[in-house]
DNA sequence: GAGTGGTCTAGACCACCCT
DNA sequence: GGGTGGTCTAGACCACTCA
């Protein structure tokens, strides 16, 4: 049975306070396990002694850190957390192409995890004005636009679109469903354009409606954007991908010259 | 004069998302500026005839986007958007601490901002468990923890905490609240260890109540987790660095080689 | 229908800020 | 002291979910 403790009216902390304290301690220590459900606020009214708003004020404290969910007519249950994947600065090395693996399942499965690729949509399209200027390509030109959906173990984690000017990609698997053995890079490689560098942008933020929809999370999560820019030997751009990660089930890892 | 509008009870949106919808709309269009007071509660309540309850949900509301910030006894505020601050990868370089300038100040300068540091706090403990990992040292070595807050034209944008193990600390500035033109890694540098490269891990999340309050963000904001790990041209580690960013304040630049 | 969380009312006392 | 937001009480009705 759960011991819920009780609240010091001398305490310094408000009897909110202190409820969401004793809650946020029994899911940190396992008592309350992912998806278990808490205790209804009819029961902590109860427990506790205090109104119902008080209970409420302690519950929209876990809610906003993202530790439970509240669903309506149901409960409010411990979150589960996502597993988490390190991508390291290192994934995009060669020699995991030439082992015919795109970065993203190369990396899925290194963590063990079951990768798995869902809605992929090819399109050609006038080229957006942030990426023309990121592909250092007029707005007159087309990209491919290619997005699609990353899972791990089933779960949705990642949602990327990448952009590659049509000069490149027209022609080759790229402006396929299916790009062949690793990755569209592999395939701007196979063009001649031999990959030198990327240029990472990390930002953090809540998602949009639409955004927590497609990753399936709740309010209360946040999302991590990360917009990549591929440039060849000669330092042109062949390719800008915008991803929308949740950012929980992400650590990213970067090795920076003191130099 | 502000027009508030009205509610109306037939609407599909409640009430206090309705104040909240037209308080929000208010603020984006600039009729009600950044550092401009709202109209108190009890304004708000005479105004649109709602108990206090309603007027409080819908400043929660915006508050929790981050839009306004209320301050006990004084009233509820527009809160100016945080300048965004571009993390280049290049911010260590060594030629920023050759120029005297810590790499905060070095960067924001830069960015146009006006830089600001305070809350230092320099101490001497025990190591724990993670820090200890990636400084290479045992548990029961010491290190030297320096932490502060640093704000961007007077708001908090990061708190950081550094652990310099004592070995290399001991007796020199690092362990000084000043630790002197180039800041620490200057130090660092100066005892005989020449920086090589930097692992940056970088990870997002919601914040704890005590990082709400330290940096003074709403229920709703998210905060970039940043631990980067120094080290010398013998590949010692010689400093940990865990810092926790108001997310919408940075975007963080990585070049990343195709190898 | 019983149980859950979502919203609302109409009060109350408190802590904080300013003058 | 007067105004502000922070917390709390003790109710009420509603919408949603599940059996």
């Amino acid at each position: 049975m759960l011991d819920l403790g009780s609240i010091d009216r001398s305490d310094d902390r408000p009897p909110y306070r202190q409820i969401a304290d004793i809650l946020r301690e029994h899911i940190r220590q396992g008592q309350l396990p992912p998806g278990e459900q808490l205790p209804s606020e009819a029961e902590l009214i109860e427990y506790y002694g205090v109104a119902r708003m008080t209970v409420r004020e302690a519950i929209r404290e876990l809610r906003g850190e993202g530790l439970v969910v509240a669903m309506h007519g149901k409960g409010v249950f411990v979150r589960s957390a996502p597993p988490v994947r390190r991508l390291a600065s290192d994934r995009f090395a060669r020699r995991h192409r030439k082992e015919g693996k795109a970065a993203f399942l190369a990396e899925a499965e290194t963590a063990g995890h079951t990768p798995s690729v869902d809605q992929i949509r090819v399109t050609n399209e006038m080229v957006s004005p942030e990426v023309a200027e990121r592909l250092k390509i007029t707005r007159r030109d087309r990209v491919i636009v290619r997005s699609r959906r990353y899972l791990a173990d089933g779960q949705p984690v990642e949602v990327a679109t990448s952009y590659i000017p049509e000069k490149i990609a027209k022609g080759t698997p790229i402006a396929e469903v299916d790009t062949g053995p690793g990755g569209i890079y592999a395939r701007i490689e196979d063009a001649g354009h031999q990959l030198a560098h990327f240029t990472e942008e990390v930002s953090a933020r809540m998602p949009t409606p639409e955004e927590r929809k497609v990753l399936d999370i709740g309010a209360g999560i946040p999302v991590m954007t990360l917009v990549r820019t591929a440039y060849d030997t000669d330092d042109v751009p062949v390719e800008v991908c915008d991803t929308v990660k949740v950012a929980r089930a992400y650590v990213l890892e970067y090795d920076v010259p003191a130099m």
